[in-house]
DNA sequence: ATTAGCACTCAGGTATAATGAGTGCTAATA
DNA sequence: TATTAGCACTCATTATACCTGAGTGCTAAT
């Protein structure tokens, strides 16, 4: 049988449980993996020669190549993904590692970006490799209060709070003028209008109903502009990223080729953005495996990603970058509950 | 002569440029430079003979290295340092790449972040190596406006606008309760007495000036117990690194020991922040070479900095980090420019 | 002070061989 | 029919030796 017709049929339970321990071992130690070594290693209760048979069945089957003729096997992202789902049956959420989001520290801080930064630090620092987060979308924030201070003659400062204590502010430049005492004004009619609504919300519809009430004043209508202004040109969400340092400490990732594609998609954080906006919309924990990555011409890497919700809404998503050799077994249960607590957080703090 | 004996010296003529010249070579070609290629290179009208014995004595007083026996030579820090003091003697501040800040963009845009981190891969893009920003000193920022804004039944939102556009919030957690009005009031209070003053003099005297004020009214004392409270633990400024990748596609950074080294610079920033705390004191370019960079286990590394001013007070620093052997007579004038740029910029701002 | 000449050094390249962990295949076995 | 022992073969890696060329330091002559 010739090794390039990939035959497609279900893996019995010998054949699971060794390309599942090979994966496992090529995981850990890196090298190409032998049939004699292996099978003394491992205890299997078939010879080596055996092995080789099942091992060149798995390669036919697509689960495993050979660097080169006389070495041993290693995994193909088609086998590190047999190796995730596998795993992916049957792992234990709960985790180890101290992992304690202080929330009374963090209600204190405005700046919700801190809380983004260090749950980014700490997704890399535990699992060894890169934290990648996006931050939640800005069109499903729900509005709390709305503020306008006067910050020159047509110039005023557009301030917005949301229920998860996000302040976003920008500028607006009028061309009349206004006083103090009508921005205060202003400020309060949007704040009653707008609490309560998310900002998609806010832009498709409640503008439009606001302003087709009959009987609106001068006042109000003007209100209404600026708040539209500020509104809107929607910046999307932000990515953040860290522990590239972690990666560049894995020998494999140097190496001449990987090491650029490796940077493509740091300095490509669109690419980035895409795959995490993307994988926002599904629920829980999601893998992609080498060149399962889409349009990216990256080899080695992979992507284990988590969305979150406010409620029961997915806003965001977050996860861990390395190299297709990845520790899955730590970092897939890692992602999974990171994902969840942020959720909760996210969804206690817009209550 | 033992090579150990380092004599000190001034160079007379020759030796001065044939130093230059050879620190040069070395930081266009990266190789180690010998005595034959070398005088043919640069039509020096000398012998290689002679050439090699003014190397000797080059290396006696420790600006050349050896890397062994039979090699040609290399610059030591102490070499590179002498190329980069001459070459600031005579360099041309003129600089050809299109380099143009949009002002009027940028005042558009409130976060005065975007500035900094435009600023910053700017630096990187042009010097092919990786930029670094220290953002201004918030000590320094003239408060413009304050406003606060109730987010709770006891907790309040401080607004602070600097002169330049910056906008600092944080939030204020108070016991008791006021009115919305109340909150009004004491913004404007606060506005028209902090406006003009920076934060340090605000902190240091102004509070206590306000106080001593006899016949001061409850409110005007809770007003500044809440600005009081905001101000109270000062963030430092911030650090803005771009470009790492970069110094990865640089072979020499890559080698096992230098990897380690600039992973150290990069993940400590606090490092960073400090050195560029202290080159924000003295003005103009300043460069740092190998071991001339304080308390760092760094080799390979250099380090060009500039402070930057608002109005003729020195706010922060910036630069460019890359490989001892950079091309200083392209980077030095770059990082210049680049701080006469922004403190332009930022004056004009805060105006 | 400069230079030509010469013996010496040494990193890097190339050729060759030895090593050993691995394979595929075949024939015997349970 | 599935498993295994045996064997010839492969090939990345390592070791060894050798060569080359760009470089040096030193000395004696200019």
């Amino acid at each position: 049988m010739k090794k390039t017709e990939a035959h497609q049929r279900n893996l019995d339970e010998r054949e699971s449980s060794i390309l599942r321990a090979l994966v496992y071992d090529y995981i850990i130690t890196g090298k190409a993996v032998g049939s004699r070594s292996f099978v003394q290693k491992y205890s299997f209760s078939i010879s080596p020669a055996t092995m080789r048979n099942v091992m060149f069945d798995l390669e036919v089957m697509g689960f495993l190549i050979q660097p080169h003729t006389s070495a041993g096997r290693i995994p193909t992202d088609k086998g590190y993904r047999f190796y995730v789902d596998s795993l992916l049956d049957t792992y234990d959420f709960t985790l180890n590692e101290d992992f304690v989001v202080n929330e009374d520290q963090i209600k204190r801080e405005l700046q919700l970006d801190k809380v983004f930064t260090s749950i980014t630090r700490m997704l890399a620092t535990i699992s060894q490799y890169a934290g990648i987060m996006l931050t939640p979308r800005p069109d499903f924030a729900v509005v709390k209060r709305v503020e306008l201070v006067p910050l020159d003659v047509n110039e005023i400062l557009f301030i917005l709070v949301t229920r998860t204590g996000i302040v976003i502010n920008k500028k607006v430049f009028i061309s009349g003028s206004v006083t103090q005492d009508d921005l205060y004004n202003y400020s309060k009619f949007l704040s009653s209008e707008l609490c309560g609504f998310d900002l998609r919300e806010i832009r498709d519809s409640i503008f439009n109903n606001l302003r087709s009430v009959s009987g609106m004043g001068e006042n109000k209508a003007m209100a209404l502009d600026i708040a539209q202004l500020a509104l809107g040109e929607h910046k999307g969400p932000e990515i953040f990223i860290d522990g590239i340092e972690n990666l560049l400490r894995i020998p494999e990732m140097v190496e001449e080729t990987r090491l650029n594609s490796l940077l493509n998609i740091i300095e490509e954080k669109n690419l980035l953005r895409e795959i995490l906006e993307h994988s926002m919309d599904s629920p829980g924990v999601q893998t992609m495996i080498g060149n399962e990555i889409p349009e990216a011409k990256v080899a080695g890497c992979s992507l284990v990603t988590s969305s979150y919700k406010i409620g029961n809404r997915n806003v965001g998503a977050l996860g861990v970058i390395g190299p297709t050799r990845m520790d899955y077994e730590k970092v897939v249960p890692l992602v999974d509950y990171t994902g969840r607590v942020v959720s909760d957080f996210l969804t206690k703090m817009s209550k």
